[in-house]
DNA sequence: ATTGACCCTGTAGTCGGCTACGGGGTGTAG
DNA sequence: CTACACCCCGTAGCCGACTACAGGGTCAAT
Protein backbone atom coordinates (compact mmCIF):
# COMPACT_ATOMS: atom_id res chain seq x y z
CA UNK A 1 0.00 0.00 0.00
CA UNK A 2 1.53 3.64 -0.75
CA UNK A 3 0.54 6.49 1.20
CA UNK A 4 0.48 10.08 1.15
CA UNK A 5 2.81 12.00 3.59
CA UNK A 6 -0.65 12.86 5.62
CA UNK A 7 -1.67 9.75 6.13
CA UNK A 8 1.29 8.40 7.52
CA UNK A 9 1.94 11.81 9.91
CA UNK A 10 -1.48 10.37 11.00
CA UNK A 11 -0.31 6.59 11.56
CA UNK A 12 1.95 7.70 12.85
CA UNK A 13 0.87 9.80 15.32
CA UNK A 14 3.13 12.80 14.50
CA UNK A 15 2.36 16.41 12.17
CA UNK A 16 3.28 16.31 8.51
CA UNK A 17 5.50 19.07 9.08
CA UNK A 18 7.74 16.86 11.23
CA UNK A 19 7.83 13.83 8.66
CA UNK A 20 9.27 16.66 6.45
CA UNK A 21 11.68 17.69 9.07
CA UNK A 22 12.90 13.87 9.47
CA UNK A 23 13.57 13.46 5.83
CA UNK A 24 15.57 16.91 5.82
CA UNK A 25 17.40 15.76 8.92
CA UNK A 26 18.05 12.29 7.44
CA UNK A 27 15.97 10.28 9.71
CA UNK A 28 13.47 8.82 7.39
CA UNK A 29 14.59 8.19 3.71
CA UNK A 30 13.44 10.32 1.30
CA UNK A 31 10.61 8.37 -0.62
CA UNK A 32 10.09 8.60 -3.99
CA UNK A 33 7.30 10.67 -5.98
CA UNK A 34 4.74 11.26 -8.07
CA UNK A 35 4.67 12.79 -11.41
CA UNK A 36 2.94 15.75 -8.88
CA UNK A 37 5.84 15.93 -6.64
CA UNK A 38 3.93 14.04 -3.77
CA UNK A 39 6.00 12.12 -1.83
CA UNK A 40 4.55 8.39 -1.36
CA UNK A 41 5.32 5.89 1.37
CA UNK A 42 5.05 2.47 2.93
CA UNK A 43 4.24 0.81 5.89
CA UNK A 44 7.78 0.99 6.27
CA UNK A 45 7.58 4.42 6.87
CA UNK A 46 5.03 4.21 9.82
CA UNK A 47 6.94 2.07 11.63
CA UNK A 48 10.02 4.00 11.36
CA UNK A 49 8.28 7.02 12.36
CA UNK A 50 6.69 5.41 15.31
CA UNK A 51 10.18 4.42 16.50
CA UNK A 52 11.89 7.31 16.59
CA UNK A 53 9.11 8.79 18.52
CA UNK A 54 9.38 6.17 21.03
CA UNK A 55 13.43 6.45 21.06
CA UNK A 56 13.12 9.94 21.68
CA UNK A 57 10.83 9.34 24.48
CA UNK A 58 13.79 7.12 26.13
CA UNK A 59 16.10 10.24 26.28
CA UNK A 60 17.83 9.71 22.79
CA UNK A 61 18.34 12.64 20.15
CA UNK A 62 17.58 12.54 17.15
CA UNK A 63 21.42 12.17 16.18
CA UNK A 64 21.32 9.11 17.98
CA UNK A 65 18.00 7.38 16.74
CA UNK A 66 19.60 7.85 13.39
CA UNK A 67 22.27 5.69 14.42
CA UNK A 68 20.10 3.15 15.68
CA UNK A 69 18.64 3.03 12.62
CA UNK A 70 21.89 3.32 10.67
CA UNK A 71 22.97 -0.05 12.46
CA UNK A 72 20.55 -1.75 9.27
CA UNK A 73 21.75 -1.30 6.08
CA UNK A 74 25.25 0.01 5.04
CA UNK A 75 26.63 -1.31 2.40
CA UNK A 76 29.75 0.26 2.93
CA UNK A 77 30.82 -0.81 6.54
CA UNK A 78 31.57 -4.57 7.57
CA UNK A 79 29.48 -6.46 9.38
CA UNK A 80 32.52 -6.33 11.92
CA UNK A 81 31.90 -2.64 12.45
CA UNK A 82 28.12 -2.89 12.43
CA UNK A 83 28.55 -5.58 15.27
CA UNK A 84 30.79 -3.42 17.30
CA UNK A 85 28.59 -0.04 16.70
CA UNK A 86 25.42 -2.21 17.98
CA UNK A 87 27.52 -3.27 21.12
CA UNK A 88 27.69 -0.07 22.08
CA UNK A 89 24.47 0.70 21.60
CA UNK A 90 23.48 -2.37 23.67
CA UNK A 91 25.88 -0.67 26.24
CA UNK A 92 23.87 2.41 26.69
CA UNK A 93 20.47 0.88 27.03
CA UNK A 94 21.52 -1.43 29.54
CA UNK A 95 22.73 1.56 31.10
CA UNK A 96 19.54 3.25 30.93
CA UNK A 97 17.44 0.00 31.93
CA UNK A 98 19.55 -0.06 35.14
CA UNK A 99 18.87 3.35 36.30
CA UNK A 100 15.42 3.32 35.15
CA UNK A 101 15.17 -0.14 37.72
CA UNK A 102 16.86 1.77 39.95
CA UNK A 103 14.01 4.57 40.19
CA UNK A 104 11.30 1.89 40.05
CA UNK A 105 12.73 0.21 42.87
CA UNK A 106 12.82 3.63 44.75
CA UNK A 107 8.95 4.49 43.64
CA UNK A 108 8.31 0.85 44.80
CA UNK A 109 9.52 1.26 48.07
CA UNK A 110 7.79 5.16 48.11
CA UNK A 111 4.72 3.22 47.88
CA UNK A 112 4.84 -0.03 49.99
CA UNK A 113 5.84 2.38 52.60
CA UNK A 114 2.99 4.71 52.52
CA UNK A 115 0.09 2.60 53.27
CA UNK A 116 -2.26 4.93 51.93
CA UNK A 117 -3.57 6.61 54.95
CA UNK A 118 -1.98 9.83 56.95
CA UNK A 119 -0.54 12.92 55.89
CA UNK A 120 2.55 12.76 53.77
CA UNK A 121 5.05 13.84 56.73
CA UNK A 122 4.70 10.37 58.05
CA UNK A 123 5.94 8.92 54.51
CA UNK A 124 9.62 7.72 54.63
CA UNK A 125 11.67 10.18 51.87
CA UNK A 126 12.79 8.83 48.81
CA UNK A 127 16.49 9.17 49.31
CA UNK A 128 16.84 6.07 46.98
CA UNK A 129 16.34 8.26 44.07
CA UNK A 130 19.48 10.19 44.90
CA UNK A 131 22.02 7.21 45.33
CA UNK A 132 22.98 4.34 43.06
CA UNK A 133 24.07 5.20 39.59
CA UNK A 134 27.47 5.33 38.12
CA UNK B 1 29.96 20.22 54.81
CA UNK B 2 28.83 23.42 52.56
CA UNK B 3 30.11 23.96 48.78
CA UNK B 4 29.77 27.35 46.98
CA UNK B 5 27.95 26.98 43.81
CA UNK B 6 31.02 26.23 41.74
CA UNK B 7 31.72 23.19 43.59
CA UNK B 8 28.43 21.83 43.35
CA UNK B 9 28.48 22.21 39.71
CA UNK B 10 31.73 20.67 39.42
CA UNK B 11 30.98 17.96 41.53
CA UNK B 12 27.76 17.32 39.68
CA UNK B 13 28.75 18.04 36.30
CA UNK B 14 26.83 20.40 35.03
CA UNK B 15 27.43 24.09 34.79
CA UNK B 16 27.43 26.84 37.48
CA UNK B 17 24.54 28.83 35.32
CA UNK B 18 22.57 25.35 35.52
CA UNK B 19 22.18 24.99 38.42
CA UNK B 20 21.25 28.88 38.66
CA UNK B 21 18.48 27.80 35.80
CA UNK B 22 17.27 24.32 38.05
CA UNK B 23 16.87 27.20 40.94
CA UNK B 24 14.57 29.92 39.01
CA UNK B 25 12.82 26.80 37.44
CA UNK B 26 12.21 25.34 40.95
CA UNK B 27 13.30 21.65 40.24
CA UNK B 28 16.46 22.59 42.92
CA UNK B 29 15.47 24.41 46.22
CA UNK B 30 16.87 27.49 47.20
CA UNK B 31 19.69 27.45 49.28
CA UNK B 32 20.35 29.62 52.09
CA UNK B 33 22.46 32.59 51.69
CA UNK B 34 25.82 33.86 53.00
CA UNK B 35 26.20 37.81 54.08
CA UNK B 36 27.84 38.05 50.91
CA UNK B 37 25.01 37.01 48.90
CA UNK B 38 26.80 33.58 47.93
CA UNK B 39 24.81 30.29 47.55
CA UNK B 40 25.58 27.45 50.46
CA UNK B 41 24.50 24.43 49.86
CA UNK B 42 25.10 20.50 51.10
CA UNK B 43 25.69 17.34 49.45
CA UNK B 44 22.06 16.36 49.14
CA UNK B 45 21.97 19.29 46.00
CA UNK B 46 24.98 17.31 44.52
CA UNK B 47 22.74 14.30 44.76
CA UNK B 48 19.92 16.44 43.12
CA UNK B 49 21.54 17.56 40.34
CA UNK B 50 23.22 14.16 39.54
CA UNK B 51 19.57 12.72 39.64
CA UNK B 52 17.99 15.64 37.28
CA UNK B 53 20.84 14.80 34.76
CA UNK B 54 20.03 11.20 34.77
CA UNK B 55 16.81 11.47 34.64
CA UNK B 56 16.79 13.62 31.75
CA UNK B 57 18.93 11.53 29.99
CA UNK B 58 15.99 8.69 30.22
CA UNK B 59 14.01 11.30 28.18
CA UNK B 60 12.10 13.13 31.64
CA UNK B 61 11.52 16.72 31.08
CA UNK B 62 12.22 19.24 33.60
CA UNK B 63 8.96 19.38 34.44
CA UNK B 64 8.47 15.85 34.97
CA UNK B 65 12.03 15.49 37.10
CA UNK B 66 10.44 18.17 39.24
CA UNK B 67 7.01 15.98 39.44
CA UNK B 68 9.43 12.91 40.38
CA UNK B 69 11.44 14.87 43.20
CA UNK B 70 8.31 16.41 44.47
CA UNK B 71 7.48 12.91 45.96
CA UNK B 72 9.39 12.88 48.51
CA UNK B 73 8.25 15.84 51.09
CA UNK B 74 4.83 17.45 50.44
CA UNK B 75 3.42 19.12 53.41
CA UNK B 76 0.17 19.91 51.82
CA UNK B 77 -1.33 16.62 50.08
CA UNK B 78 -2.22 12.87 51.75
CA UNK B 79 -0.09 9.94 51.68
CA UNK B 80 -2.86 8.69 48.98
CA UNK B 81 -2.42 11.26 47.25
CA UNK B 82 1.30 10.82 47.04
CA UNK B 83 1.05 7.10 46.54
CA UNK B 84 -1.44 7.42 43.17
CA UNK B 85 0.85 9.69 41.95
CA UNK B 86 4.10 7.51 42.70
CA UNK B 87 1.72 4.51 41.07
CA UNK B 88 1.30 6.61 37.60
CA UNK B 89 5.37 7.35 37.64
CA UNK B 90 5.71 3.67 37.81
CA UNK B 91 3.77 2.97 34.99
CA UNK B 92 5.67 5.79 32.83
CA UNK B 93 8.59 4.01 33.99
CA UNK B 94 7.96 0.06 33.70
CA UNK B 95 6.68 1.26 30.02
CA UNK B 96 10.33 2.97 29.05
CA UNK B 97 11.77 -0.61 30.74
CA UNK B 98 9.73 -2.56 28.49
CA UNK B 99 10.58 -0.23 25.27
CA UNK B 100 13.72 -0.33 25.88
CA UNK B 101 14.14 -4.44 26.29
CA UNK B 102 12.70 -4.70 22.95
CA UNK B 103 15.10 -2.35 21.65
CA UNK B 104 18.18 -4.51 23.42
CA UNK B 105 16.52 -7.49 22.20
CA UNK B 106 16.40 -6.32 18.83
CA UNK B 107 20.11 -5.18 19.13
CA UNK B 108 21.33 -8.70 20.73
CA UNK B 109 19.74 -10.33 17.88
CA UNK B 110 21.18 -8.89 15.31
CA UNK B 111 24.63 -8.81 17.11
CA UNK B 112 24.08 -12.62 17.15
CA UNK B 113 23.57 -12.93 13.72
CA UNK B 114 26.51 -10.99 12.45
CA UNK B 115 29.18 -12.94 13.84
CA UNK B 116 31.95 -10.16 12.90
CA UNK B 117 32.93 -11.00 9.16
CA UNK B 118 31.70 -10.54 5.73
CA UNK B 119 30.02 -7.62 4.33
CA UNK B 120 27.19 -6.46 6.46
CA UNK B 121 24.94 -6.73 3.77
CA UNK B 122 24.62 -10.56 4.72
CA UNK B 123 23.74 -9.69 7.69
CA UNK B 124 20.22 -9.86 8.61
CA UNK B 125 18.37 -6.61 9.13
CA UNK B 126 17.07 -5.11 12.36
CA UNK B 127 13.07 -5.52 11.74
CA UNK B 128 12.49 -5.77 15.14
CA UNK B 129 13.03 -2.07 15.71
CA UNK B 130 10.11 -2.01 14.11
CA UNK B 131 7.43 -4.09 15.79
CA UNK B 132 6.13 -4.26 19.56
CA UNK B 133 5.32 -1.56 21.61
CA UNK B 134 1.70 -0.50 21.75
C1' DA C 1 46.90 45.88 49.47
C1' DT C 2 46.43 43.62 45.39
C1' DT C 3 45.53 39.98 42.34
C1' DG C 4 42.95 36.37 40.33
C1' DA C 5 39.58 33.02 40.87
C1' DC C 6 35.06 32.90 42.13
C1' DC C 7 30.35 34.72 43.19
C1' DC C 8 26.12 37.94 42.30
C1' DT C 9 22.01 39.63 39.15
C1' DG C 10 20.31 40.66 35.18
C1' DT C 11 19.40 39.94 30.10
C1' DA C 12 20.34 38.04 25.70
C1' DG C 13 21.75 34.38 22.59
C1' DT C 14 21.98 29.39 21.07
C1' DC C 15 20.53 24.84 19.77
C1' DG C 16 17.54 20.91 19.03
C1' DG C 17 13.27 19.78 17.68
C1' DC C 18 9.56 20.91 16.02
C1' DT C 19 5.33 24.11 14.31
C1' DA C 20 3.22 27.55 11.68
C1' DC C 21 2.76 30.48 7.85
C1' DG C 22 2.47 32.19 2.85
C1' DG C 23 1.82 31.41 -1.75
C1' DG C 24 0.98 28.15 -4.77
C1' DG C 25 -0.30 23.35 -7.28
C1' DT C 26 -3.14 18.60 -7.04
C1' DG C 27 -7.01 15.32 -6.78
C1' DT C 28 -11.44 13.73 -6.15
C1' DA C 29 -16.35 14.00 -5.01
C1' DG C 30 -20.59 16.07 -6.25
C1' DC D 1 -16.05 22.21 -13.32
C1' DT D 2 -15.58 23.74 -9.06
C1' DA D 3 -14.94 23.30 -4.22
C1' DC D 4 -12.30 21.74 -0.65
C1' DA D 5 -9.03 18.89 1.44
C1' DC D 6 -4.55 17.80 0.71
C1' DC D 7 0.19 18.32 -1.27
C1' DC D 8 4.57 21.24 -2.58
C1' DC D 9 8.55 24.46 -1.03
C1' DG D 10 10.63 27.95 1.70
C1' DT D 11 11.18 30.65 5.55
C1' DA D 12 10.14 32.16 10.01
C1' DG D 13 8.70 31.50 14.71
C1' DC D 14 8.41 28.90 19.07
C1' DC D 15 9.59 26.19 23.28
C1' DG D 16 12.58 23.79 26.43
C1' DA D 17 16.87 23.72 28.22
C1' DC D 18 20.60 25.61 28.61
C1' DT D 19 24.90 29.03 27.78
C1' DA D 20 27.11 33.30 27.50
C1' DC D 21 27.81 37.98 28.46
C1' DA D 22 28.08 42.52 31.10
C1' DG D 23 28.92 44.92 35.01
C1' DG D 24 29.82 44.46 39.47
C1' DG D 25 31.04 42.44 44.40
C1' DT D 26 33.84 38.66 47.39
C1' DC D 27 37.59 35.98 49.27
C1' DA D 28 42.06 33.71 49.98
C1' DA D 29 46.69 33.82 49.00
C1' DT D 30 50.66 36.37 48.42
Amino acid sequence: MRWTIGKVARLAGVGVETVRFYEREGVIEKPPRRLSGYREYSSAAVSRIRFIKKAKQLGFSLKEVKELLDLRVDPSTTCGEVRSRANAKLEDIRQKIGELKRIEAALEKLVAACKGKGPIGECPILDALDNGGR
